[in-house]
DNA sequence: GCCATTAGTTAAACTAGATTAAGGTTCTGA
DNA sequence: TCAGAACCTTAATCTAGTTTAACTAATGGC
């Protein structure tokens, strides 16, 4: 199936699989379409499901006390998206995850990730690498949320990902950057002079 | 040696080792003292080492243009230390890490980390999950840096981690919650009443 | 194809936290 | 042992970003 070859090809990025190994990998995954808005994650459920987004567009936040939407990661296609507390330890997830544009993907549960360990050793070098990868991002974004200001911020991120830029309405970008959509309108009219 | 104990308590909370897996462990780690103040990395150097604490506490922070520190971890005992980005990728690192007391610890280059991993594979595991672990810890950080004012993440932290909140300096303990040492006085006094 | 919701703009008033500054205390190392 | 450094407190002033509100533009579900 063709919605394999792009993950075959994010693995193979790292490390290289022969086509039994690529035929066993098949079996571990399942392959799931979302539409626009629908919830892949809700608050208090548990994240069962990692997902590799094929194409489309997801996110995931968190809603404070006072109901405000605080988005920690998008995943376009080629990128991986779950709740990593809950889908690690069981437990209720914080965190929502759904769908910004229609998506589709694949997921892997945990047993069958733990699994799949087993059978291919050499992935848990991948999954090592991308959790190492993930973590780089997140101590990024935390140093910058603590040492930039918001028209900075927002400049990084820009320059790091134009394509949301592009793509995304202007409030999940606020709700990422950890400004109000006010406050972004702001910037982007002050930048264009 | 005694070092080694501690180490090896703390993989065995994730896997078990037989006699000869931890004899053969032992080789891949170097032991090091560091005094109080003293750098273990030092911005534009390529973090050679990740470092696990036996006593003593380290931080790692990032020094921004106006020459503010930005803390992003304490390692006491029992926790990893190191630049992950420029560790795994072997680029400048842009963290500073030293010491805040004088410290023991043990050291693994990413070389012999690597080595390791074939060596023992099931090792691949537990760094696996101190990397999930470290993921989610700095996924938590960053949403409560979004969601919550000063004095309440300030309460988060005394109640994560009593012992450093009376071990570290007021100065240490504001630049890791993000705000200034004035702000963190005004914070304690009105909790005082 | 229309109406209701969602998304974006602009401006005024407000606030969490920074900055500056001055004075007091505690550490530390030669 | 004592001088400089690091640390802490309090208060006044300032600012980055929020809140609220009123208006316009774009979407999308029926």
């Amino acid at each position: 199936m063709e919605e394999f070859s792009l993950l075959i090809k994010n693995i193979e990025k790292h490390l290289s699989l022969n086509e039994t190994e690529k035929e066993e990998l098949r079996q571990f995954f399942t392959f799931k379409k979302l539409r626009k808005r629908q919830y892949f994650l809700q608050e208090g459920d548990i994240s069962h499901y990692s997902a590799f987004v094929i194409n489309g567009c997801m996110r995931s936040y968190y809603v404070d006390v006072n109901g405000f939407e605080h988005i920690l990661q998008f995943a376009i296609e080629d990128w991986w998206i779950t709740d990593m507390m809950s889908f690690t330890k069981k437990t209720e997830a914080k965190l929502n995850i759904d769908a910004l544009e229609d998506t589709e993907m694949l997921l892997i549960t945990r047993e069958q990730q733990l699994k799949l360990f087993e059978k291919i050793p050499k992935l848990e070098k991948y999954f090592r690498i991308i959790t190492e990868n993930g973590l780089i991002s997140y101590q990024n974004r935390l140093l910058e949320s603590m040492s930039l200001h918001a028209p900075e911020r927002y400049a990084n991120f820009i320059k790091r990902y134009p394509a949301l830029n592009k793509r995304l309405p202007q409030t999940q970008i606020a709700a990422y950057l950890g400004i109000t959509p006010v406050f972004l309108s702001k910037i982007r009219n002050i930048n264009n002079h």
